[in-house]
DNA sequence: ACAATTTCTGAAACCGTTTTCAGGCCGGAT
DNA sequence: ATCCGGCCTGAAAACGGTTTCAGAAATTGT
């Protein structure tokens, strides 16, 4: 019942450890026949503790996600561990649940544990990436930037363009009054999306309240609150890009309370697509982008970095986006915005 | 730039290595609080590797799930993880994307690198749990039962009488001509819904044909289809209990396509629950189930088991669900089948 | 057949910890 | 003062591999 050692198959197949060890990694030995069948006889795994004590890797990767129920970083997750598999890598996976202090405390675990990492950084202000260079440890950053920019491979989306390209959807339906509810804004997301939000407002010249811009978290329950806020201004938008998924679920679930009629009453653009959006009614305008490849990217760009010479220039990739359009978006109701509550439906 | 070790440590402190060790380890020692100030100043941590090559413990426990992308998975990690949190295990997440061959490889690989094992494995008639219980590492088995049941410590849910209160359901709501699009029946959750289907059925001594039960493999492309196949029969049914999520998404989409109207001319009842179910028109009624806790109840019974005696009995729990109503269901449409059809909207 | 290579081998050192073991030092009892 | 037991301590031996080193065996060339 105990683990057999390379001890115990050396034994069994007569020759000395050193044989077996050079036999296992490659090199030419005579007694390989009879290795190999002590080793299936013993089913005989090496040690990776053992392995890893000698060499100093410890063939695995840490991959650090804000919050693995987000199908977005689910997503990334799958294209990371597709990528993986061939490498002979192992992935440990952690949690931080948005928080700085946790993924601080998460990072300094595994620091010991994996020879590279893989992080999207719950803030911009966040020490880790910091700490994992210090440390020496590779290092790719997910969709989130590092403080010290430039220094860290990093695989972004246009968030930027993407936000931009919502509203330009919106103003070219003939949209002037456009909110936004935008995510925290000291995550790269929230922030690049705001601003792509806030260039296409001025690149047309418009000025809007600062009320049109709702703080939403990235949370449901964020986007729940802002939409109804948004519904409850005296002249409210006619349009919203909402500025992930989770808020545009909140953001739906206010509309639906409130009986406003998409896209009648109201036009909505989302970021990011999910396979729900298309059974909603009406199906979702969204911003979509390619998720596993983001995390497959993340993880081939990793490795490379491991492989390769660790001291090349840093590579920031920015992954395209592109509005898939939907029926969320409507010309905007002519009628003044009291007149427009009054008719509505309950 | 080289990592410290204890011996930097003990140089450090003006101590042997074995006195740092044991101070480390919660001993009483002298130089306590020289150690501590070494071991801040040097940044020094213990190596998982070398640690766990003396002890024979890797700290480190895998959660092996089929597919990390379906909202059920995610949660579980996520419930799980909140367990380990405390108790200073660190996860390896695998996915083995519903196949037994890439479950066996990863088992293989993951089993001698921790201390426990969570695991949902791809079929029933999957040798991984076997070969887990040869190897002798601790093993929880979530949401599907292993072919030597009884052996393993599982963590299940009501899934028989899950099918069961969906199909009573649409039977209360007049319905006779329920179908279901099922899902793989060599996994647990397929096979017992599909009976706990049946049985209510038999319950009411109804006799259905047999296209009324159509394989959907538990994947969103097999709900599709199969809703289709439902529709396009000469004489369709009037309630339909989509076993699965992902599924559930398929078959909404072909209604969609098609035209039928929920709940007039079809009643649905989806399971699993999805913060999209309730901005859905209409919303969705599903069978619900506590997700989070089903991962947090396995990683707590791992838990015990690999600190309590593990040759104690095997535990089987399972799991309440619900069912949450939204309206999705109605009264059966009197017309019959030919005549609806016509009578669809597109 | 013999020397010069080349290929293969086992012993031993090492990776960074934990743990056993045999003392060393201390206070208290004699 | 001397001896005893109780704490703490450092040296050394593991844990299971890989790698260096030196030498043995096999191969080549003459």
């Amino acid at each position: 019942m105990k683990t057999p050692t390379i001890t115990d198959v050396a034994q069994e197949a007569g020759v000395s450890v050193s044989t077996v060890s050079r036999h296992l990694r490659g090199d030419r030995v005579r007694a390989a026949e009879r290795i190999n069948s002590a080793v299936a006889r013993l089913r005989y795994r090496p040690s990776p503790a053992a392995q890893s004590l000698k060499s100093g890797k410890t063939g695995a990767i840490a991959l650090v996600v804000p919050d693995i129920t987000n199908p977005f970083f689910a997503a990334v997750v799958r294209g990371a561990e597709s990528i993986t598999v061939q490498g002979g890598h192992t992935i440990f996976l952690a949690n931080t649940d948005e928080s700085d202090d946790r993924e601080a405390e998460v990072v300094e675990d595994l620091i010991t544990r994996v020879d590279g990492m893989l992080l999207a950084p719950a803030s911009e202000n966040n020490p880790s990436p910091q700490r994992l260079a210090d440390a020496g440890v590779p290092t790719v950053l997910i969709d989130r930037e590092a403080p010290s920019t430039g220094r860290f491979d990093t695989v972004l989306i246009d968030n930027h363009g993407g936000a931009r390209a919502a509203v330009e959807h919106l103003l070219s339906n003939g949209h002037e009054r456009i909110a936004t509810i935008a995510g925290t804004v000291d995550s790269t997301p929230g922030r690049f999306r705001l601003e792509g939000y806030r260039d296409a407002l001025a690149a047309h010249s418009i000025e809007l309240p600062p009320e049109f811009v709702q703080p939403g978290g990235f949370k449901e329950h964020g986007g729940y609150q802002s939409m109804l806020r948004l519904l409850a201004l005296p002249d409210p938008p006619t349009g919203v890009f909402v500025a992930n998924n989770t808020m545009t679920i909140g953001a739906l679930r206010a509309i639906k309370d409130i009986g406003v009629r998409i896209p009648d009453d109201l036009s909505v653009v989302g970021f990011d697509d999910h396979p729900f959006s298309e059974i909603l009614d009406p199906p979702l305008t969204v911003i979509d982008r390619p998720m596993e490849e983001q995390g497959a990217l993340a993880m081939r760009m990793l490795l490379s970095r491991m492989s390769n010479d660790s001291s090349r220039n840093s590579r920031r990739v920015v992954l395209d986006v592109r509005l898939t359009e939907r029926a969320s978006c409507g010309p905007p109701r002519s009628v003044p915005m009291g007149a427009r509550r009054k008719a509505v439906r309950v």
